[in-house]
Formats: structure tokens, sequence, C-alpha cells
DNA sequence: AGTACGCCCTGGCCGC
DNA sequence: TGCGGCCAGGGCGTAC
């Protein structure tokens, strides 16, 4: 599932394919990607004949700004996938291929999504950051312990906070569980129990967990793979996720799975207390 | 306002 | 081998 560090690797990859470069023609599928925001007309009547000014990031979304008043934005949901094709590359395209952008280089980039759960819409750029509504980037220059601080003052437990895009962006069911496991925090802790110095090691270890996933391009378990077409390795170095029996690589204790906020989880019983 | 839960959707896996 | 049933989960709508 696209993540933070799966978007922000698609967001690089993605910046020096397309940036400047016109929309000439977007097809829009049936399924309902377009969801509320906007009619595939909507769409296309924003976009089409417009430049790509900027490709950015914005939690889990990909911002793609126009030249116009107007920013597209996509979320990938749990399995899309942006795929990119120079003009050369004649592209397989098949029935989970929902949307197609056409630039004016001959150039196409392909929205996939085979459960469907991606959005496609516009919005007037000085409304994106109202309809968003994210809470702050956590690898933001700006964004400072006092910052988390703030965020943890609630009793909710530590992963449901973790996972909620308005308190921090970008965080998924699978960094959740790697940056618990690294901080050494029981994912059903309250949020406003923990202490100062664990705090500061949950801030230190979103940087990190982050960080590193970006360098190794993201982690591809079940549909992520680049623009390119190729997977993350990002997977290789997980401790914790989808490791349930396995022995917890810093204590050798077996690894634990709970549901969380519906969610499965994955943690080691002997290093995140409860 | 905050929280809990069902729903969307498909492919993969399990058991019979 | 085939097939029904269940599971995964991000975000949103609804109920409380």
């Amino acid at each position: 599932m696209p993540e933070l560090p799966e978007v922000e690797t698609i967001k690089q990859d993605l910046a020096k394919k397309i940036l400047g470069k016109r929309i000439t023609q977007i097809d829009i599928g049936p399924p309902r990607i377009i969801r509320k925001q906007g009619s595939a007309r909507e769409i296309k009547q924003a976009a089409e004949g417009r430049l790509i000014k900027n490709v950015a990031r914005r939690g889990k979304f990909l911002l793609f700004h126009l030249d116009s008043e107007n920013t597209m934005v996509l979320h990938l949901g749990m399995t899309g996938q942006l795929l990119f094709f120079s003009s050369e590359t004649p592209p397989a395209h098949d029935k989970h291929t929902h949307v197609i952008f056409r630039f004016d280089d001959g150039s196409m980039l392909f929205f996939r999504d085979i459960r469907k759960f991606g959005q496609l819409f516009i919005v007037p750029r000085n409304r994106l950051n109202k309809e968003l509504d994210l809470g702050p980037e956590p690898l933001s220059s700006s964004f400072q312990k006092r910052h988390l601080t703030y965020i943890m003052s609630r009793t909710t437990g530590i992963k449901q906070l973790l996972l909620d895009q308005k308190r921090l962006a970008g965080i998924g069911n699978i960094y959740a569980d790697e940056v618990l496991f690294d901080a050494c925090i029981h994912p059903l802790r309250p949020a406003n129990s923990l202490t100062e110095q664990e705090i500061e090691h949950l801030f230190v270890s979103l940087q990190t967990v982050l960080r590193e996933a970006i360098e190794l391009r993201g982690t591809s378990i079940s549909d992520y793979i680049d623009v390119s077409g190729k997977k993350g390795q990002m997977q290789n170095k997980h401790r914790v996720y989808q490791k349930t029996g396995e022995p917890c690589p810093r204590c050798s204790a077996a690894v634990q799975r709970i549901k969380v906020a519906g969610r499965g989880t994955h943690f080691c019983p002997n290093c995140q207390r409860i």
C-alpha cells in the first residue's frame, strides 16, 4: 500500500518525467476513481491543455500543480499504480487501467488500481489545504518534537493516532508498525502516556524509518511498483510488519499480531511493553 | 466533537 | 480441480 515513502518515490521519479509537459488528453474509464469531488468531464475540462508546473506530495496525496488556479490531486488508495511510458515504449493497458494521461511529447501516464480505492480530483489551489485537511509532514524541516508532543496529548492509542491523517500525514499501517517497533513503543499505549524520552525516540524513529524507506524506494509487498514498474526494497528491512511468529531482531521474542483500529498490527511483546 | 464500525473492491488463500 | 468464504486495508459515511 503506498504510504509516504512510496508516494515520495513516485513524486521524485515523476517530476523528472512530466514536469513542464502539457496534458493533451485524459481518458477516464468507467470506475468510480472519480467519486465525489468532480466528474470526469470536470477533470478533463480543468486539466486538458494545461502544463504540469510542479509535481508535489502532501501526505499520501500526489499533487499536480497546473498552469491555472487548479491542482490535480491523486490518491493511490491501497493498490494504485502510476506507470509512465515514453512515446517509444508501447504500454500494456489492461482492465485495471482506469485513467490514461497523454502528454504533448507522446508520452503517457497510466493510473492502474486493482481495488479501486484510489481517487482523482481537481481542487483550486487556494482551497487545497482545506480540502485535504492533513496534519503536519513528519519529514518537513519545520516539524519539530514539540509538534509531536502536541499531537500526542490525547488518550487515543498511539497506533490509531499515527494512522490518523488529520494528526500526522503520510503514515499507513506498515510504517506505523515499523516506527513503533523502532521506538520501542507498544501500539496500544495511550498517546498521552508517553514519556518525554519516548516522544523523543518516536520523533527520531519517524525520521529514520521513513527516510530509509525513501532511500530504498519504498515497500513492495502486494502491489506497489514505481513509475517504471520496478519494486522497492524496503520490505527486506521490515522488522515486524507481517513477521508474525518470527524472532524479534532485537531480542528474539516471537513477533505478535493483534488488531488495532481494524488493522493487522505487528509488534514485539518484549521490546514494546504496554 | 470524538469514536466505532461497516462499506467500497479485488485477488489470493484456505478448506472442503 | 473448483468454488464458496474469508481476509487485507485507506478513507469516508453513518450511528452513537
